[in-house]
DNA sequence: CGATTAGATCAGAGAAGCTGACGGTATTCC
DNA sequence: GGAATACCGTCAGCTTCTCTGATCTAATCG
């Protein structure tokens, strides 16, 4: 686990871009004024689909127990980022789902991270940022029971 | 930063695979014993370098403060995984050095991540694996500001 | 209908991160 | 050489995040 060049961890290597990556767009939204959102509000955030999600679905994608999920909601909904809403099929459910102001920040953290990307494929080349961005989908196949 | 299959941010692809490596390696470890570690500690202690490491050089490559470093490497020297000497070069810092467990358990963990990576590499195939680290190994020239 | 399952929340606790401030040692600069 | 500065680690206090366990309501199944 130690730093011989060949023989670093894979995990290791994944996580290295990832993190900076996040680090990178939190730090840019926060200069935009969108300071107060967390990391892990974000990680939950991330996961909330068009159409509203179940907090139990968003608990399960992020890998948090639904408590967790539950307390990071909150917050994302008192900072005007997500909404709660009776989910018309399930009496028992609530979906949540993006409010304006998620909206709005979803929209420019998409601007960051393609202007992230654009850096990385500036480094790697076309061919493998491609290569990469694939090669990545089919390693998701056997490690995201979410995909 | 929804779901359509090719427009998924190269982030949260990288993020997939990391965290079920890092999931099953913790399972997997503290199915044999080493319970008394956690995800948070492992990824101070993975930094530990051979002949020892400063706890700032430690919370520096993990990202994290000087003083959340000191409180999970108070954790770990507690658990016997890394111990505390002075620094021969320098009197005002200490070095962290794996201890007997430390090594015991990072001989195990690199067992069992060579077992995922042989996995990872028995479904993308012998070509795409190493075409896979080699990409990230450039990233990481741009990505890892302690390489 | 009654029993079980599923979605969400409440309550309490521990882990882990942060900022700010401090004492001791090195280094640098006059 | 001596003063100013920078660096190493720690103490103190606080917030955030995550967990386990229990509870409540609604849906589903026999």
């Amino acid at each position: 686990m130690a730093d011989e060049e060949p023989g670093i961890n894979t995990g290791v290597l994944l996580f290295i871009p990832y993190r900076e990556m996040e680090r990178r767009v939190f730090a840019e939204l926060a200069s935009r004024g969108y300071d107060d959102i967390t990391l892990s509000q974000g990680r939950v955030f991330q996961r909330v689909a068009e159409g509203g999600s179940r907090l139990t679905d968003l608990a399960e994608q992020a890998r948090i127990t639904k408590q967790s999920a539950g307390f990071l909601i909150d917050r994302l909904e008192e900072a005007g980022y997500v909404e709660r809403v009776p989910d018309p099929t399930d009496a028992r459910a609530r979906l949540v789902r993006a409010a304006p102001r998620g909206r709005r920040v979803i929209a420019e953290a998409a601007e960051i991270v393609a202007g992230i990307e654009a850096e990385w494929a500036a480094h790697l080349g076309d061919r493998d940022m491609a290569d990469l961005r694939r090669i990545l989908l089919r390693l998701r196949e056997i490690t995201d029971p979410y995909a």
